[in-house]
Order: C-alpha cells, then structure tokens, then sequence
DNA sequence: TTTTATCTCACGTAAAAGGGTGATTTTTAG
DNA sequence: CTAAAAATCACCCTTTTACGTGAGATAAAA
C-alpha cells in the first residue's frame, strides 16, 4: 500500500474540522497533517509542512478562500485544492474553479462523497459535487447570455448606481457629460433598460458586476 | 450527579453534526439524544423521544429553522432551542429569538462556548453569543433609526424601484402625476437621499423593504 | 495594414426628475 | 369630537435624463 493522502483543513469553523477529523479518522489511507483556521495560519503551514490536498472554505475570516487558493497555487503549483462551502451559488462556483480549485464539495457532503472527492481529485482529475455541477452550468449558461460591457462602461455604471448624476461623473472620471452620456446610452441599449431605476434592477437581479 | 442533559442537533449538514458529537463527547454532562438533517426527521423525532436542548440549524432543506422553532416551541413549550448559524446577520438573531430561541451560538463556535451555551440555556437563561449580540443591537439600533414611510409611499417606491416613471406610477394607482410626484418627493426626503440610484441603493443596504 | 471596437465629444429635442410651496380632502388616532 | 397624519392635487422653475444622430481619435485585433 502506498503512504495516505494528506490532508490539510482550512475552515474557521472548529466545528467543521472537528466533523471532518473524525469523519476520516478510520480511514488509512488519508492523514490528515493539519488545520487552518485562517488564511495566515495556512501560510504558516507550509512553511514548515507539506499537504497532498488542502480542503479550503471560501468564508474564511482574513482572506477569501477564493485569493488564498490563487495564492497557494502560484507557490506551490502541484497542490490539489477542494473548496468546502455552504454555498451552491454558481458564482462561487466558478470563481474557485478559475482561481485554481479542483473540487468542489458542499458542507452537506456525505463521508462516501468526501472520500470520493479526495481520491477523483488525488489521481488528477477533477469532483465537483453534482449541486455545484448543475449551479455552475446554469452559471456559465445565464454568463453567456448576459451582455458584454467595455471597461469604461463598467466605470459609469458603477457611479450610476451610486447615485452619481452625469456631470458629477464627468467631473470625477475627467471627460465630458456628453461622453459619459454616451455610456449610459450604451448601457441602457446593452442592457434593454430605459431608466436608472430599471438598469440598477438588471445589475442586482443578474448580480452583473460579479461578471465584469 | 444529576442525568445528563439531552441534546438533539438537527443540521443537513453531516460535518456539523459530526463535529459537534465529537467535540462533546467525552462531556458526561450532555448525551446526544439523537440527530436530524431535516425539519421533517426532526418532527419524527420527537414522536418517539424527547430532549432537552436541540441545537437548530436556520438553513434547512424543507422548513427554515426559524419556522421549525416556532412550530416546536408551540407543540413542546418546556423545549430550550439554540440557533446555529454561520451567519452573524442581526436579522436572524432576531427572528430566530422572535421565534423563540433561547439561545444563537455561531459554527465557529468553541467547545468551550458550545459548553457554556448549552449549561447557560438549560439552567433557564438566555445564551447568545458576542458576535450575535452584537449584530442584534446593531439591528434592532437601525430598525428605530429607519426613517417611518406610509402605505402609499411603500407602494409608490415599489414601482420606482421596478422602473415605473411618474407617469406609468400614476396611471397605475389612479392618481395624478403630481401626487405621485410628492411622494417621491416625500421618499427623498425621509429617505435622505436625491435621486433614483440613491433611493434604490437606500433601500438595497438596508433591506429597507423587509421592515415594511 | 485595415478593419473593428472603444472612447471620446457635440448638438438638439422632448420627457422626466428634482426642488420648493401651498392647499384641500380623507383617514386615523387621541 | 378634534387634532394630527396621510393622501390628494396644482403650479412653477431648473436640472437631469432619455433618445437620436453624427463623428473624430485611438487602441486592439484580424
């Protein structure tokens, strides 16, 4: 037999940890070598430890698990990373598998879909848990259908949500009210709204900016 | 020594409940009496057995633990319920101690405040933890510091919000244009705000339509 | 290099919003 | 019953949006 998978937990909820140690704790053949409670304390693990997989919440109380799994890729490429989360929120979803993740389990999991996950992600594949699965799709399917908007017009649109008038953007991004107009005419023709009130309701209901 | 203090935990969430009966135990005081991933399982329960405390998890999957604490506190008045939450959100605080909680601990909860809460509770008192404390008073702060709109106000904001111009609004409620002005311009003022964007931000940040 | 997209600006018009003030009627609450 | 609050409407004026059309400059992609 070869040596056990290890497993590091990053979660800042003891509770978690404490679920999965001891769902684990008859399985030989995943160790688990440690636990994270922040972002911090998971950086200071591997400076003096190694893991196979890490087991990464996304809330995490100093750092998303989102950025800290960007970061821990970048140093240490060959790590096999597992977000854990409450959430199926596609958005979340995606925003893991882009910055590097190679799984996705849901903190409903069961003891057989959490061993699963380690040994399909382990051999270099990829688990996303079926929920996760179908949230991302439906993701990726409503991303494609959302309009495309250019940097400058995600600059307007943002300080039109804030309240700003036309002239007051103008001033703050150096450029005239017509230009500024301009943008938001574009905007409403993107986006098929005719007023402030009805584009700030296509931005909340498709939670827009997530995309931009 | 007296008996144990029964203890049902009723989370869809394996890990959790995991983690909670290996936290407690090697506790002699507290006895898990069972556990419940759903509203329905834990309804059965109760049918066959009893408990003493019953840590409550607010995301269900069939009934929001709010609801389910209300309905068991209706059946079982002699019950103690703590609300179990990764969520610091005052909004919950309050409904679930409107519902009858005596208790809020977070997921990150220690052993230690997982003890505490549980003795706190069961001698009679209230246990809510600092975190959730302090979102409660945050809340229940802002909820007297919301500014006070009428009926028709409400009504007005609504079809601001969905994009509704003066006109359209005023056609739609039988009224003219100039008394739909004054509302909005009623709205402005209480709401402190001077425009659309601000008045829809308003109410986005404070959930402004749940207090009506 | 040439096309394309983006960003920029201008002008004009009509509609809507923003703001102030005042007044009548209806409802509600003390 | 009476005072206060809410809902209604009117008018004025200024600013801002909304919509159309056109066009030059620049940067990116084919």
């Amino acid at each position: 037999m070869c040596d056990p998978i290890k497993l590091l937990i990053v979660d800042d909820h003891q509770m978690i940890i404490e679920g999965i140690q001891s769902l684990l704790e008859d399985q030989a053949k995943v160790k688990i070598v440690g636990t994270a409670t922040s972002a911090k304390l998971c950086e200071q693990f591997f400076t003096t430890h190694t893991a196979d997989i890490v087991f990464m919440d996304i809330n995490l109380p100093d750092l998303s698990g989102i950025d800290l799994t960007a970061l821990l890729l970048k140093k240490y490429p060959a790590l096999h990373i597992i977000a854990l989360s409450t959430f199926t929120q596609g958005t979340y979803v995606r925003k893991m598998i882009e910055s590097g993740a190679k799984g996705y389990l849901l903190k409903n999991a069961s003891k057989f879909e959490i061993l699963k996950a380690i040994e399909v992600v382990h051999s270099g594949q990829k688990y996303i848990s079926p929920e996760a699965q179908e949230a991302l799709n439906y993701e990726l399917n409503l991303q494609n259908k959302l309009p495309i908007i250019t940097k400058r017009e995600k600059e307007v649109l943002i300080l039109i949500i804030e309240g700003l008038s036309n002239s007051q953007i103008a001033e703050k991004l150096f450029i005239s009210i017509d230009t500024v107009d301009s943008h938001r005419k574009n905007l409403y023709s993107k986006l098929n709204v005719n007023n402030t009130a009805m584009l700030i309701g296509f931005v909340n209901e498709n939670k827009y900016l997530d995309y931009l």
